[in-house]
DNA sequence: TATATTAATTGGTAATACCAATAAGGATAG
DNA sequence: CTATCCTTATTGGTATTACCAATTAATATA
């Protein structure tokens, strides 16, 4: 017998490893809600109980969750292992804000390196988008607003690279990096052309990657996080000058 | 409202629980094969669509078995489940092993060069005796330990490199690491050159790092990975050759 | 404007029919 | 009488349909 032995697999286990890989590649987000079980049932072409079959196992593993009537979602806790050991760290350990600069430095290297070499179109709109979202918030300043769409800019950096680990991690990161973003520019933020420059490198960092010019989107995610660091560093100071100036005009 | 929030539990996951608890205590054991699906409706009092539910569920968790006419059969091995749905999704997904060769290429290249420039005498002595136990598995050809302690390595740099977040990050990695090396060295194992050129590199890594060469270091993590890498391509060449000699030969 | 009601959406359950793979039993050839 | 092959009953897999229940959003009313 040469003939290897063909093994029809369930309806339901294709769909099941099509929605994994979907949840996996990061198309399908943590939180995000599934379109209706019909709805997904007619894309698959599939009945709605083998749909419904496959949703379960996924609910099983505690990929989503369902609420009747409300809908599915992909599971939010999801890589909570790589997170969870983090906050508690960086809750008693404020210090560790120069260890996460530093990683980022690694991450997003790596990432503005491989997005450059692999993005699609498509990623390209999308980072087109996240870039223009963060200018309006720029230039209208809106603070708070300005720090979440700088951190989906990153996160869509990391999305155009194309690896599952990185995205993965840099998403379980996200929540600390937009306390990290935001403590950033809160610090950076009176110091009117810091930003510009800021605002500056993200613009060569879009340009350099659509270009796909691998080495140059390096290099400008090295050098955007290398002034950011300059930046938070010097402003510690001046704030540790001020505080030594305070405690004088104290005593 | 006093009244704690009514939760209508799924009749699907109702059904999980009785038969999770009946392989629990035993009623039913492994290998036994389940009464047919119409009948356990019949018996649960439910439609079948909902048994199937159930059962799908159990089938991904791994804890039944079922074939096309055959029958469903309660799972002779019990696998732990893992506690992150990611974590075991990326381990079922082998595709993703090349993403985290490409994240660790990252990772481990910082690790190495922080490690290079920041160890001090406890890291070192801490990550010779890791090369020595490596050692050790790797003279006495004990599998399953050297890749315990090849990961235990790599995990010893990234202490070394005194970064927290580099640090859990890896930790939080390390079942997959785990997973991920002994894959690695599996594929490999039967070349003897090329396990020793494996260790040859590890031996040049541990040197840069006790030197306190960066760079070198740096360069030392990436060459090792590059050349697992390709041994790893290779390999899976190997395998399609193979295969394809012994479709060949069934003909 | 705020609350209550209603209607549309969406997941949950059920009933049923038919298909496909398997396994068991019987028929036939040796 | 035994062994092989074929038929048939069993059993899981899939699809269709209908209806129920919870949620959400739009609408109407106070």
């Amino acid at each position: 017998m040469a003939y290897q032995r063909v093994k029809q697999p369930r309806i339901s286990d294709v769909i099941m490893e099509q929605l994994e890989a979907m949840i996996l590649e990061g198309s399908l987000k943590p939180g995000q809600q599934l379109p209706p079980e019909r709805e997904l049932a007619l894309q698959f072409e599939v009945s709605r109980p083998s749909l419904r079959e496959a949703l379960q196992k996924l609910s099983a593993r505690g990929l989503i969750v369902s609420r009747q009537g409300g809908g599915s979602f992909v599971s939010e806790s999801i890589g909570s292992s790589l997170v969870d050991p983090l906050t508690e760290l960086f809750a008693t350990h404020p210090e560790a804000q120069y260890d996460l600069l530093e990683f980022r430095h690694a991450l997003e290297g790596v990432s503005a390196y491989y997005a450059a070499l692999r993005c699609t179109e498509a990623d390209k709109t999308r980072l087109q988008e996240c870039y223009v979202c963060l200018q309006a918030a720029h230039d209208e300043k809106l603070f708070e607003q300005e720090t979440r769409a700088d951190a989906d800019f990153h996160l869509a950096i990391a999305e155009a690279s194309h690896n599952a680990v990185l995205l993965h991690t840099m998403r379980s990161l996200f929540t600390l990096l937009h306390k990290n973003i935001y403590a950033n520019l809160e610090s950076v933020y009176p110091k009117r052309d810091t930003r510009e420059r800021i605002h500056d490198q993200h613009r060569v960092l879009l340009d350099a990657i659509v270009a796909g010019d691998p080495e140059m989107a390096r290099n400008a995610a090295h050098d955007h996080l290398a002034f950011v660091e300059e930046a938070i560093i010097e402003q510690g100071k001046q704030i540790t000058r001020l505080e030594r100036a305070m405690r004088r005009s104290g005593l």
